[in-house]
DNA sequence: TTGAAAGCGCTAACAA
DNA sequence: TTGTTAGCGCTTTCAA
């Protein structure tokens, strides 16, 4: 690949008059611009933004980290995130953490060395000891979805205790009442506060909460499904389940379908999430639909802001989901 | 952010001495190591990889370019990709192009000025001449899904005219004789291919196509269903339909409920990429299940082959995908 | 309008 | 074992 001195010396300028082509900067002689125009053409030449970014300390990289990509909820953020920073012509890293705090401090540390111009992050843990370096890098962070707690930083939540507590009482007010909730780990925002909707929704509902049918869990299918396995074979089974996202509810319906059980009449069914396949799955599953691309949207504009204006007060952003009542909830038969 | 030259200052010792500790030359004094590993500590020092690979001519990022993260086929793959650049401490970019030839030139310019390592694409085009100067830089290329024909490059595919081959005639051998297909845009192999293996397998099984119930569109939900909420008003309505992945097939799902049609008494349904859900629509539907963890894990360990040893001809690795049949369609009902 | 040269942060060749 | 220095490819200041 050609450097900008090749060109320099097949146009017989100097490299400075090369980089003025390049930055469209005003004062080069038409002909002469020309001229260098159509050797950079003929040579394939493209400057070298690493070079660039070396020289003016500047980057034009942010990071996205976030648990797995396979779950929807992230998917769909990644892809609005892409879309603004492709906008600002910025290009991202796709970075998955699997939930794991070591894996995840090892990546931000690469982050700092590959001196990105910012990081969206779903952090793993709520306990802000573990980001001092990264505030102390005066890096630019957005938190999306889950909370640091004590840290002032940018973030974009939606309200998980409202919303969880919505799908509580929406199974409450169907004539449920032993119902089993499996979350997302507690060390997470999500996780804890989606416990505490659910405790609180029961509690306010005069019902008592059973310590065995409300787990927290690592949310991805299986686990979903081993528990599940469990509770059905129990005398005293729930009759209704909620779930902290799409990945769960997969693995409770995987578990249901296995024992033959029918949705809602054996047992009901309610989760975090919409995807386009939840109406099709049972009899439609009812979901808390949160607004994922417009929380990964809004995440990219804080942090681009941020980026621009350092200084900048930080800003808390907090997106209600709604519910979608769908067949998966239908009012409980009396027997 | 610190800098070497800091730490070599804070540790009295010149920087091709801190250079040596960052990257465990052995030549250096224990106590001079341990004294300079103590400063880069109390620093919060972080090598500038940028700096690093500028004067190395190296670059520890690689892109993955493809039509939408959304599409949980390339979600999955996606995943494999990170999976396999972490461990060889690689970064990834994440780009999608939403099979849009301009905005896909337009990346692949950027990530050569960015001087990427490598490039995973699924192209929207097969046509190799917008490539070319891809080719030209003498990058690093691995193709996924798709081919560019004419292009001596590595690539992963799966077999696409067998697959759909197999899926019509499993439609056809359970009876259906009216078969329709909604397939991905025509321009890119995986279209062209899918179509074909349809085409032949109605021919071989002595069915006529009909052209007006074959299409090929833009791979996502509201496409299929607008299709088809067309086809579904005409008198001669398909009794079967096969898509081209899954989203295509929510969007026939919407449809089918709407007009409040059953699967697969009224209509059956088949299609592409096999998802935790598909079991969960309907009946359950039947999918050819590409291997796509593994057809991204391929195309990395190419790609980082190819990085490693430029000169290594090229390979084209091809997978094939399963049948796995489900209730959407059981065998049609005579009249 | 143009060019020479410094310098971004690092590595490695060479010298001491 | 350690230091000096050139140079990766660019941008920008300063001078001409």
């Amino acid at each position: 690949m050609p450097n900008i001195k090749e060109v320099a010396s097949k146009a017989g300028v100097s490299v400075a008059t090369v980089s003025r082509v390049l930055s469209n900067k005003p004062n080069v002689r038409p002909e002469v611009r020309e001229r260098i125009q159509q050797i950079i053409q003929d040579l394939g030449y493209r400057p070298s933004r690493i070079a660039g970014n070396m020289r003016n300390q500047s980057s034009n990289v942010v990071a996205l980290m976030i648990s797995d990509i396979r779950n929807p909820f992230f998917t769909a953020m990644a892809r609005a995130i892409e879309d603004v920073a492709n906008n600002q012509d910025m290009s991202i890293f796709l970075c998955n953490t699997d939930e794991n705090l070591e894996k995840e401090q090892i990546y931000l540390k690469t982050l700092l060395e590959e001196r990105v111009a910012g990081i969206i992050l779903s952090p793993t843990r709520e306990n802000g000891t573990a980001f001092e370096f990264l505030i102390e890098s005066a890096i630019p962070l957005v938190t999306i979805d889950r909370r640091i707690t004590g840290l002032d930083v940018d973030s974009v939540l939606s309200d998980n205790v409202q919303a969880a507590y919505l799908l509580t009482q929406h199974l409450i007010q169907r004539g449920y009442e032993r119902i089993g909730a499996i979350i997302g780990l507690k060390e997470s925002t999500t996780g804890r506060e989606r416990g505490q909707g659910f405790q609180l929704a029961l509690e306010d509902h005069g019902l008592k909460p059973d310590p065995r049918f409300h787990t927290y869990v690592y949310p991805q299918e299986s686990e979903a499904e081993l528990i599940v396995d469990e509770w059905l074979q129990s005398d005293e089974r729930p009759d209704a389940i909620i779930t902290g996202n799409s990945r769960l509810t997969i693995g409770v319906l995987n578990s249901i379908q296995k024992r033959g059980l029918v949705i809602p009449q054996d047992i009901a069914l309610a989760g975090f999430d919409e995807t386009p396949w939840m109406r099709h799955a049972a009899s439609g599953i009812t979901v808390i639909s949160q607004p994922t691309y417009e929380m990964g949207k809004t995440a990219a504009d804080l942090l681009f802001k941020r980026i621009v204006d350092p200084q900048r007060p930080s800003r808390e952003v907090i997106l209600k989901g709604t519910l979608i009542e769908r067949g998966s909830t239908a009012a409980k038969l009396k027997r």
